[in-house]
RNA sequence: UGCGGCGUGGAGCAGUGGCAGCUCGUCGGGCUCAUAACCCGAAGGUCCCGAGUUCGAAUCUCGGCGCCGCAACCA
C-alpha cells in the first residue's frame, strides 16, 4: 500500500551561493530517499526552500547599500538553479519570503501564545550602536576575560574554548560595524520549552532508531532546557501578529522559528498548487505517513527539540490545523542529519572563501560523479574530508572502471553481435546465481536506503556490478560468440537483463546516468521526471519561482525488469568521462593551494 | 571547560571479545568485449602509546598522545 513519506529538507540560507558540503549534508542524502520511495510507488513529499530572513541577510544588504529583498531574490535563484542541475527531486522548493509562509508562521505563533506555550519577558540584549537591530553574540568581539585572547567572539573563546557572555568581553565590538554595541533591556516572546521537557524526553527515548548521536545530543540537551527567545529586534523578518506591533518594524519572528515553520507551510504551498489544497493533511495529519528530516548535524537541536516542540504546542492546530476536530501534527520519525565535509583537510567557510561551490563544480563536472562522491565518501556518520585527488579516484576507478564499464562493455557487445536484446536460451548455473544476485538487491539495497544507511546501500549496489563485469570475465561472450551464438546470447541477456535492473538500483544515487542506460537499452519513457521550475501564486497579483516536478510520470519501478527480447539497442554512449590526474592540481590552484 | 567523534597495511574505510577485512593503489599473470577499462593471484598491518580485565582484546576498563566536531543569540 502506498504510504505518504514526507522528506523535510533542510533550508539552504540565501545570504551567498552554497557550497558542496552544504549539499552533502541535506540536499543529496534527501533526493536519494525521495527517489527510492517513489520508485517503490510511495507518495512522496519533497519539500524546502531558501531561508531568508536573519541578521547575516540584512548585514549583507547594508553592505552593498541595498533592500535585503535584493540579495535574497539574487541567491534564492542562484541556489535553486544549482540544486536543479544536481537533479534534486523537490516537490516544492519554495522561499520563506512568501505571503503564504508568513500566514502560517503568525498561525503558529498566535495558537501557541494563545495556549500560554509563548510569554513575553523583558531581558537585556546587545545592540548594533549604527542601526539598533540585535546585535547576535557571534558578531561581537572583543578581548577574553578568561585568556586574554584578542579575537574571542560574544558566545566562546576561540582560543581557551569557554562560553562567553558578551557583556564578560572586555572591549567589545560589533564585527558590523566596529563600534562598541550597546546593551539595553528588551521585550521578548519567549516559546516555554521547559513545558515540552517531559513530552520530548518520552518521543525521544522512544526514537531507538535515530542515529545514537542524534538521540544522546537530544537527550542531553533536555536536562537544562530554558525558555527560548522566539523574536528579534530586527525589521527583516515575518511580523508578529499582534495589533500593539502592526505598525513597528522594529521587531520580528526569529528566522530559525520561521525557517522551521517552513515545512509545513511548503506543504500547504504544494497542495495548493496541485489543486488539491487539503492534500498536505495527508502528510502532516496521518500517523501512517513517515517523516525524514535531513540536515547537518549544526542544525540537529532546532528539529528534535525545537520543532518538535511547536509541533507538540500546536497539537491539531489553529487556522491551518484545522482545529480539535483534526489530528495533531505529526512529529519527525527519522532524523537524517550529516556530519561535517572539510575541504583539502580546512573547514568549509564561506566568510574565508574556504570551499567549492555547487554552480562551480557543475560547471565543470557531471552532476552523477559529485553525487556519487558524496554518498560513498561524504560525511554520513563522522566527518570527512573533500580531497580533488579523491575525487578523481572515485570518479575514475570506481564509478568509470566498475559501472560505466560494464554498461559500456555490455551494451557494445550486444549492439555488435545482436543490434536488440538477444533470446535467452536454456540459463546455466552462473547465469542464474548472478541475476538471483542482482535480484537480492532489490531488497538489500532498498532496506538500507529506506532506513538511512546510504553509504552502504550504495556500496552494495556497486559491489553487484562488480559481480556482473567477474560473470563477463568467465563467460566470455566475445569468444563464445565465435563458436555457439546461442550460448552468447544467453550470456548478453542475462548480462543485460543485470545492467538493466542495475539502472534501477542505482537510479537513486545516479539519476542522469541511469536514464541513459535506459534509453541505450531501448526503453521508452523516463524513469523520473526531472526537477524545473514553476511559478506559484503567492496571493495579491504576486507569485515567485520554485522547483517542482512531474515524478510520478516515470516509468521507472523498484522491482525485477524483464527485457523484451528484439528490443532495439541503441549504440552506446560512455556513461562517465574519464578525469585526467592533471585536474587535481588544475583545482588545488584554482583554490589557492599549492599542489602536492 | 563540557559533550561527542576519530586514530586499523601507500590512500579511503569496515570490523565492539575468538585465526585482521573491503574498495582503490602496487607487483605478477590472464583476457582483449570495454573509457589502458575487465578477470585471477601476490606482497604489504607492533589494529596511536602504556597499564589493566579476560583462557583470549583492534574490540571492554583506566591513563596518556594526536587530530576533528559540537556546545541551542551564526544560520
Amino acid at each position: 500500500m502506498p504510504q505518504p513519506i514526507l522528506i523535510a529538507v533542510a533550508w539552504p540560507y540565501a545570504q551567498g551561493p552554497r557550497h558542496i558540503g552544504h549539499v552533502a549534508g541535506f540536499g543529496v542524502p534527501a533526493d536519494i530517499l525521495a527517489r527510492y520511495h517513489r520508485l517503490c510507488g510511495n507518495r512522496v513529499l519533497m519539500v524546502s526552500g531558501t531561508d531568508e530572513h536573519g541578521t547575516p541577510i540584512t548585514v549583507a544588504a547594508d553592505r552593498e547599500g541595498v533592500d535585503p529583498q535584493v540579495i535574497v531574490d539574487r541567491y534564492s535563484q542562484v541556489i535553486a538553479e544549482d540544486l536543479r542541475r544536481l537533479g534534486l527531486s523537490y516537490d516544492c522548493f519554495t522561499r520563506t519570503t512568501t505571503r503564504l509562509h508568513a500566514e502560517v508562521v503568525q498561525d503558529l505563533f498566535l495558537t501557541l501564545l494563545a495556549k500560554g506555550y509563548v510569554f513575553r519577558q523583558a531581558t537585556m540584549g546587545a545592540f548594533a550602536a549604527s542601526t539598533g537591530r540585535t546585535l547576535p553574540d557571534r558578531y561581537i568581539e572583543g578581548t577574553c576575560p578568561h585568556c586574554g585572547h584578542r579575537g574571542a567572539r560574544g558566545d566562546q573563546c576561540e582560543a581557551c574554548g569557554r562560553q562567553l557572555d558578551p557583556s564578560d568581553l572586555i572591549d567589545p565590538r560589533s564585527l558590523i560595524d566596529g563600534q562598541p554595541p550597546v546593551f539595553r533591556e528588551t521585550e521578548h516572546f519567549f516559546l516555554d520549552l521547559p513545558q515540552f521537557a517531559a513530552p520530548l524526553r518520552q518521543w525521544i527515548e522512544a526514537q531507538t532508531h535515530w542515529r545514537p548521536n542524534v538521540r544522546s545530543f537530544s537527550l542531553n540537551l533536555l536536562d537544562e532546557l530554558r525558555p527560548r527567545a522566539y523574536t528579534r529586534d530586527i525589521g527583516w523578518g515575518v511580523a508578529i501578529p499582534l495589533p500593539e506591533f502592526a505598525e513597528r518594524s522594529d521587531k520580528r519572528i526569529y528566522v530559525w522559528f520561521d525557517a522551521v515553520v517552513g515545512y509545513l507551510s511548503a506543504s500547504v504551498e504544494w497542495a495548493r498548487a496541485e489543486a488539491t489544497p487539503e492534500a498536505w493533511r495527508d502528510f502532516w495529519q496521518n500517523p501512517a505517513a513517515r517523516h525524514y528530516y535531513v540536515m547537518g548535524k549544526d542544525n540537529i537541536v532546532f528539529h528534535t527539540i525545537i520543532w518538535p516542540s511547536m509541533l507538540l504546542g500546536y497539537g491539531s492546530g489553529g487556522e491551518f490545523g484545522g482545529g480539535p476536530e483534526r489530528p495533531a501534527l505529526e512529529l519527525p520519525d527519522d532524523i537524517v542529519s550529516s556530519e561535517f565535509l572539510t575541504m583539502e583537510s580546512r573547514k568549509f567557510s564561506s566568510s574565508r572563501g574556504v570551499g567549492i561551490l555547487v554552480g562551480d563544480f557543475l560547471d565543470r563536472y557531471d552532476p552523477d560523479p559529485l553525487r556519487y562522491y558524496l554518498c560513498a565518501a561524504g560525511p554520513e556518520s563522522q566527518d570527512t574530508d573533500f580531497t580533488w585527488a579523491e575525487f578523481v579516484r572515485r570518479n575514475n576507478d570506481e564509478l568509470v572502471a566498475t559501472w560505466g564499464n560494464l554498461v559500456n562493455r555490455t551494451c557494445s557487445l550486444a549492439q555488435r553481435h545482436f543490434g536488440a536484446v538477444p533470446a535467452l536460451g536454456e540459463p546455466q548455473p552462473a547465469d542464474r546465481s548472478v541475476l538471483e544476485a542482482v535480484a537480492a538487491g532489490y531488497g538489500v539495497v532498498g532496506g538500507l536506503i529506506a532506513s538511512a544507511h546510504l553509504k552502504s546501500a550504495l556500496g552494495e549496489a556497486m559491489a553487484l556490478a562488480a559481480q556482473v563485469n567477474q560473470y563477463l570475465g568467465e563467460q566470455e561472450p566475445w569468444r563464445v560468440v565465435t563458436r555457439d551464438r546461442d550460448r552468447a546470447a544467453t550470456i548478453l541477456n542475462v548480462a543485460l537483463t543485470c545492467v538493466d535492473n542495475l539502472k534501477v538500483l542505482l537510479a537513486p544515487f545516479l539519476p542522469f546516468s541511469s536514464e541513459q542506460v535506459h534509453r541505450q537499452l531501448g526503453h521508452e519513457g523516463v524513469l523520473t521526471g526531472a526537477p524545473h521550475f514553476a511559478e506559484h501564486p503567492d496571493g495579491g497579483g504576486r507569485s515567485h519561482r520554485v522547483l517542482t516536478g512531474e515524478y510520478g510520470a516515470g516509468v521507472g519501478r523498484w522491482t525485477w525488469q524483464t527485457l523484451t527480447v528484439g528490443q532495439p539497442l541503441l549504440a552506446p554512449q560512455p556513461l562517465y568521462k574519464k578525469l585526467d590526474p592533471s585536474v587535481v592540481d588544475d583545482e588545488l590552484r584554482r583554490m589557492g593551494l599549492e599542489p602536492a
